[in-house]
DNA sequence: TTGAAAGCGCTAACAC
DNA sequence: GTGTTAGCGCTTTCAA
């Protein structure tokens, strides 16, 4: 971290702030008789400054508990060190492994994280968006790639750079880092046609809303059908993921269609529910049936029988995304990109337990 | 949501934004030849506006894609619709939880959270609370009670609503919400010994740091003496909770203390890889030997066996605190509080199949 | 190495 | 109902 001897106060007044004026620049140098402009050459490291009166500023504003009030350093400066962080949801366990790596990236910089959750609305994405475009920052990292005219607009007009996460399949509007859904899909399907597997099910998330669990979908089905299969019977669930869910969902659909032998789920949890559910059944796993998710959440390692599943590469996605951002920030503030950049990971197969090897 | 006609651009400008100055209201001000002060108006629905006028700003403003500045209006007006919240992690199931109940009252609101994670680290604490209330929010959540005497001072001094959340056993700066877990421990303990049990095991994180975790195992300990009773045997870990983590500790603890007849884990994500390692074992559960975690983590309803739990109450803790700031940071910016407020929830205890009713 | 002046883009307060 | 003026608390720029 730059910039360390920032004045953290120490433990000046002990009586509560009521309402008082917050404390400026002003008052600072005041009480240290220097300048407002040597104040804050001192508080920021920026210009030479003595080393006398650098510590005498030091010492008064921590001895005032002075913070300074970076809304007026933003406009003066047009200068906003803050990263727009643009999510559908923190309820899964997706996404805050996406910040995490975006947080540890940032940690490094000047640059901080600020989080909007859209929960899967576009409109709520158009909302967050203007609202914290219109704080200036230094850049943005949203979700997915479909948005609203009105959205992309925004974000073509903000003249800062952009990165779109998670999904690569499709136009972006400026940079983009994430996976081939469509081809996570594909790769999965082929792992188990080459399993054997024949009468697949599939168990997801109501989609119209999920384009990313949508892609998968397809290039799922795609790659079946090259192998003269199709998805025997789906099952869709809205709301938050759990084991109940994955548990109902699959008890549904085996007794519908008993003589499935793979199971597809759209994400872990779900898919370890759907495991624990047929454990008990005492079906045998992997050769009766097959299961698979989507995601390899770490919290799940431990089951009775690994999932097989595919990485997302959420933390990784954080990670470069944060860093096209400071890269491409580093200039001053308003200036736009300086080329878009397209990062392609690849998610990898874990056969696990629940998928037999072709 | 109020104020719902804000301008968000249709699809003006297709051509990307090259480093062009942002739009001002003074552009929009020329382009709709109207003064800045009634743009500035009309965009914040003040003041009364003939429907003619209102009509070509709106218009305008639009069509030129504009997106005002936050920064300069909040400069001018000292008045920030943000509120801090600053919580020490993302990456277990508890915090999120309390974010989106957070979120969903303030969306009610003119009020946006902004979030600051700490990693259960004092000095980033500081470093985030710092830069945090270096934008002026209207208000500040943050998680616990326990922190460095700086941070302390700079929330007292920061002369704005502060809610201390999760936790209620200890001093608090201005608000609290949270749960007693203190008393969580203690009523856990009660539970367990009037089920019979009196050889207790204990496992969860190293405490150092998770002063909550801390407390909940003193009031364990607590109860269990005057019961006559003790933790015969505990176990640490350090890292990210899961199932792994929960099989591994009660795999060496059985090993160890063959003996216990329960185990209480310090969260549900170890409990129930626990809950996995026995039912795996053949273990008798709740009779040989019982279980219990602590959250009540959603997700997990469908294990095998339902875990014994607590609720922690993260997402009423949330809309409690969050109720709060939007209640005493009605004012304008800048005053300080109404009137401390301190709101307790009690957790309530799930016997599920893991710990025998006494 | 330090200081003085100007102004960032908006809004409060007051005039018209 | 609309416009004008004067800042908000900083940083930029230039002068000393």
């Amino acid at each position: 971290m730059k910039n360390d001897d920032r004045t953290t106060p120490a433990s000046p007044v002990t009586a509560r702030n009521e309402g008082r004026r917050p404390l400026t620049l002003r008052d600072v140098s005041e009480a240290s008789g220097v300048s407002e402009m040597t104040v804050s050459r001192v508080l920021r490291n920026r210009g030479d400054v003595s080393a006398a009166t650098r510590e005498r500023v030091l010492e008064t504003a921590k001895r005032l508990g002075y913070v300074p009030n970076k809304i007026a350093g933003a406009l003066a400066s047009s200068r906003v060190n803050l990263v727009a962080v643009i999510i559908p949801s923190l309820s899964n366990m997706v996404f805050p492994e996406v910040i995490n790596g975006i947080s540890h990236v940032l940690e490094d910089t000047e640059l901080q994280p600020v989080l909007g959750v859209t929960h899967y609305q576009p409109e709520l994405e158009e909302k967050v968006l203007y609202e914290m475009l219109s704080w200036r920052p230094s850049g943005v990292i949203i979700a997915g790639l479909e948005r609203s005219e009105a959205s992309r607009a925004m974000l073509l007009n903000a003249g800062i750079p952009v990165v779109e996460i998670m999904d690569v399949d499709g136009d972006a509007v400026d940079s983009v880092v994430g996976i081939s859904h469509w081809r996570a899909g594909r790769e999965m399907a082929q792992a188990i046609v080459d399993g054997g597997y024949r009468r697949i099910g599939f168990l997801g998330t109501k989609m119209p809303r999920d384009h990313r669990a949508r892609k998968r979908f397809e290039g799922f089905t795609e790659t079946l059908s090259k192998a003269g299969l199709e998805v025997e019977d789906q099952e869709y669930y809205e709301g938050h993921s759990g084991f109940a869910k994955g548990r109902e969902m699959t008890a549904r659909m085996l007794e519908r269609s008993p003589d499935l032998d793979f199971l597809y789920f759209s994400n872990d949890l779900i898919g370890a529910g759907g495991l624990l559910y047929c454990l008990e059944k005492g079906i045998d796993i992997p050769d009766r049936l097959g299961l698979a998710g989507f995601n390899a959440v770490e919290l799940l390692d431990g089951l009775p029988r690994k999932l097989a599943t595919m990485d997302s590469c959420r933390r990784q996605i954080g990670e470069a995304a944060a860093k096209v951002i400071a890269e491409h920030a580093g200039g001053n503030g308003g200036g736009a990109s300086a080329g878009a950049e397209r990062i392609v990971l690849t998610p990898k197969l874990t056969y696990g337990d629940t998928l037999r090897r072709g």
